[in-house]
DNA sequence: TTTCTAAAGGAGAATTATTATCTTTGCGGA
DNA sequence: TCCGCAAAGATAATAATTCTCCTTTAGAAA
């Protein structure tokens, strides 16, 4: 079971391990393209018909928190969840609302070099990431 | 004044001017730190304190259709708006909600460069934007 | 195993940000 | 100055999310 990593991970920061959360968490596994807390409910209700939609809300919110689960930003006024915790940049289609994960450790080295010889006055960074927009090609 | 080329954009895309629209668009550019609609509207009401929140809304969503104001991604649940149109990168600070803006054509270069060379299958760049989060350096 | 209890889930109300509807106002062309 | 339509105002509606309060249950302990 692909889950045994998730369910440890719980564990470890003292949180229980309910279905609730594995189901959640599998779903936004599953879930390609970073799904919202609606996508969530919907692909679980078969599991777990009576599944709250404040439950999937706050334990959307305590994956977040102990770092099982990341927001990704977006323009529109709805919240999207990855279960990537690598460092990676995104590519957005503004048209199909398609969020793709984009890695590149060449790009990454050459950006964080660039920083470590010319720094931000008055700014510590923490993370740069990319978001890079565009569209899908089908085909 | 400084709004007379505002006032100009917006006759020459055919949209009424109106006190409101300039209020508003003053607002923004006025408000550092990329303002909420609801930061504008506190700013704004000491000259129009009848002015309609949901006016607020409109004239925002018509001045970033028109391409006279931008909107700006961030991980809570409001919006914040821009005023300024070049393209540019954010600095983010997690602990104040700051956001600032960091312009460096130079990493621009380096950046665009990179994707001419190393394309990314399946997908055509439109656009790319940094978002560095951190924190501001007081003193 | 059974018991206990704090943590977590469920139901639904409340809140927040935003959008829509509908009426009134006023910008700006003629 | 007048007029028509675009835009503003008031307020209801919606959408996403959060809160409250009560019930259930994971999992530690006995
Ligand atoms: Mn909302
Ligand atoms: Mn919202
Ligand atoms: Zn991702
Ligand atoms: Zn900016």
């Amino acid at each position: 079971m692909m889950s045994e990593y998730f369910r440890e991970q719980l564990k470890e920061k003292g949180l229980k391990v309910t279905p609730q959360r594995v189901a959640i968490y599998e779903a936004v596994v599953e879930l390609k393209n970073h799904p919202t807390a609606e996508n969530i409910i919907e692909y679980i209700s078969k599991i777990h018909p009576n599944i709250s939609v404040g439950t999937v809300y706050k334990i959307l919110d305590t994956l977040v928190e102990h770092h099982l689960l990341n927001k990704v930003k977006n323009e529109k006024d709805v919240m999207r969840y990855d279960a990537v915790m690598k460092k990676h940049h995104h590519l957005y289609c503004e048209e199909t609302d398609k969020i793709a994960d984009f890695d590149d450790p060449e790009l990454d080295h050459i950006i964080s070099d660039y920083f470590t010889k010319k720094k931000i006055k008055g700014f510590k960074i923490k993370d740069i990431s990319l978001q890079i927009t565009g569209e899908f090609k089908n085909k």
